[in-house]
DNA sequence: ACTAGTAATCGTAATCGTTCCTGTTTACCC
DNA sequence: GGGTAAACAGGAACGATTACGATTACTAGT
């Protein structure tokens, strides 16, 4: 997802044009992997000493929710990435150690054989861990 | 998983058969569904009303370790539940309302076309969430 | 451009699940 | 029964996240 899309979703939704989303956006569009509350906040301090995490979490779960990141949880912690391929479903390989994540174009839900009839399925994750070649000779 | 399996690699390792660890896998054991450590603590108050968090994470945690339950995280909090089929990989539907699994014998990882060369697999997860038809009625 | 109205923010306190700490109790081996 | 290490209770501490009242900053309408 790029920038201009981002932007375009947002303002579609009357959200405003604020510094702090500008920041927040700008950081994920130029780190490609997976980043927690706590990065987002390192980068902002910059710019923005005062920044909140009220602020950042919100912004976070707002721009989840409209599909502009995508979220996981790793050990315990919730961590976003920009949506990428938007619109195509995928799964994601996660290095643990730097969280960059290699596209697994494969869905599972495919080829799952049980009968779920009665069943109500609401959703699904697959996701493999390990660490990425950069991190393996770390 | 039995009871009596659960014993006998807890003695193997030399644990100590202690009236918590009894009241732990034996609420596990009549319970077949993933448990939070609060639903545990609500079990064990009525034998033993002191009954600490401390005890019942390091114990929670133990028993994960030694293969004796399965952890997941589900919004934010570790869930558990009695290991089924020990030694047989499998994975997930989980009533994301009771907790209740249903076994799905496919495991992704087997038809995963990537190639990840130079990666280090460390593990997976596959998981799909829903309601189950007992709670689909509620 | 000016202003009103509302969304967004700041700063801080509170919450929640989980873990750590310290002194005491318990299970097990002899 | 006595010694010893494991297990425990109670409470404090922790890290991630959320809630709150007061303030600031967008944006639309004049």
């Amino acid at each position: 997802m790029t920038l201009d899309e981002a932007w375009r979703i947002l303002q579609g939704r009357q959200f405003k044009r604020t510094k702090n989303r500008e920041t927040i956006l700008e950081f994920f569009s130029e780190n490609d992997r997976y980043l927690t509350a706590m990065e987002v906040r390192n980068f902002m301090i910059e710019d923005n000493p005062g920044i909140s995490f009220d602020t950042i979490y919100r912004n976070l779960t707002t721009f989840s929710e409209l599909g502009i990141l995508e979220e996981t949880e790793l050990n315990g912690e919730r961590h976003f990435r920009m949506q990428c391929d938007h619109g195509v479903h995928h799964h994601h390989f996660i290095c643990t150690a730097c969280g960059k994540t290699r596209n697994i174009p494969h869905c599972p839900m495919e080829s799952v054989s049980v009968n779920l009839q009665g069943y109500e399925v609401e959703g699904h994750k697959f996701e493999i861990y390990g660490k990425c070649p950069v991190c393996v000779e770390q």
